[in-house]
DNA sequence: ATGGTCGGTGGCCGA
């Protein structure tokens, strides 16, 4: 186990196997360590994440012990018992890209839904807020920590976490196209995510969509490392393109037209090459599944829509895949999105 | 549903 998801040095060897096999009373294991402050961080921490598991029976008033699980008010008794990683359900990860179509109009909808679906990372786009109004504390709040990358009015992206973020990135690495807020990656838990928010395009015609096939034909030069990665590796985000007739309402009126034209499907299939899976086609075949509707026709009081949020993930994430679906409840709340989150789970 | 509705901004743009 990564020492960031576990003890490390903190406290002797004996200790961190006992806390995988019949758990540690807090006051033994606070006990055992010689630098308990950074311990009793570190034991907040993993609780927060899900890695580390509380068991509370107060002091035997209980004959079944109950779970705490974290919050942000939540404080530890001395007798309260430690474990550490050992249930399965503990493995399950769960993973989520959402066009929030701005951050901070949508806060309060995230927050319900983080407390709702509790996912370990979320990808969101569009947030159009400068990084230092990211709303970084309320989400720390909500047990999340954040990367993002962001700019006025437009674009936006940010990655949220309940576990450690590492190896940030933002924007492309060949310095493409700085000047846009659209990509960002960071490796949590072991897998890599990469986060993009591709252009819209408006119409064939326009410089914008000549703008849409440089983006994608750059994005896949930057993810052309991750060929044949033999660690777990997802790219996801709002792509702007729906893949298949399937994947939106009226193909015949939409044919050639952007989001689902030749040449972007071409690009999109060029990028799949990379051996990545539509994870949510992995378990979805049916039509008229779609994860965003235009508010200006009324698009989903209409049910016409199209499936242009996706997870793509590489081999090795997606032999742990157990579902991947499309949240369309969170698009039906009051002053939604004009996006529905897409949510996968893992078995890791 | 070829119009309309959102969100950000500060006078119209992007979706």
């Amino acid at each position: 186990m990564d020492p960031k998801e576990s003890f490390g040095n903190l406290i002797p060897d004996p200790l961190n196997k006992k806390l995988q096999q019949e758990g540690v009373p807090f006051s033994e294991l606070r006990q055992a360590s010689n630098v308990p402050e950074k311990l009793v961080e570190q034991i907040y921490r993993l609780w927060r994440s899900g890695t580390l598991r509380i068991e509370r029976n107060w002091n035997g008033i209980l004959d079944q012990p109950s779970n705490i699980p974290y919050s942000n008010s939540a404080c530890l008794l001395p007798d309260d018992r430690l474990y550490l990683g050992i249930s399965s359900l503990l493995h399950c990860w769960k993973i989520a890209t959402w066009n929030v179509n701005s951050i901070r109009t949508r806060l309060p909808l995230i927050l319900q839904w983080l407390k709702e679906h509790n996912p370990d990372v979320v990808c969101l786009q569009e947030t159009k807020v400068e990084d230092a109004q990211f709303p970084v504390w309320e989400l720390q709040q909500a047990g999340y920590e954040s990367v993002f990358s962001g700019q006025k009015s437009y674009n936006g992206v940010a990655i949220l976490s309940k576990h450690p973020i590492r190896d940030e990135q933002r924007g492309f690495r060949n310095g493409y196209d700085p000047e846009n807020a659209r990509l960002i990656a960071a490796t949590v838990s072991g897998v890599r995510i990469v986060n993009v928010y591709v252009p819209q395009g408006q119409t064939t015609e326009s410089e914008k969509f000549q703008y849409k096939l440089n983006f994608f034909a750059e994005l896949i030069q930057e993810i052309r490392k991750y060929r044949k990665s033999e660690s777990a590796f997802a790219i996801m985000g709002d792509f702007n393109i729906a893949p298949t007739a399937e994947d939106l309402s009226d193909p015949a009126s939409m044919r050639n037209k952007v989001s689902f034209h030749p040449e972007e499907h071409a690009l999109l299939a060029e990028l799949k090459e990379i051996e990545l899976s539509d994870l949510f086609r992995k378990f979805d075949q049916r039509s008229g599944q779609f994860s965003w509707w235009d508010f200006r026709t009324r698009g989903f009081e209409r049910d016409a829509g199209m499936r242009i949020d996706y997870i793509l993930a590489n081999s090795v994430l997606t032999s742990s895949c157990q579902a991947c679906i499309i949240d369309t409840e969170a698009r039906a709340q009051d002053r939604p999105s004009d996006h529905a989150p897409v949510i996968a789970e893992f078995n890791l």
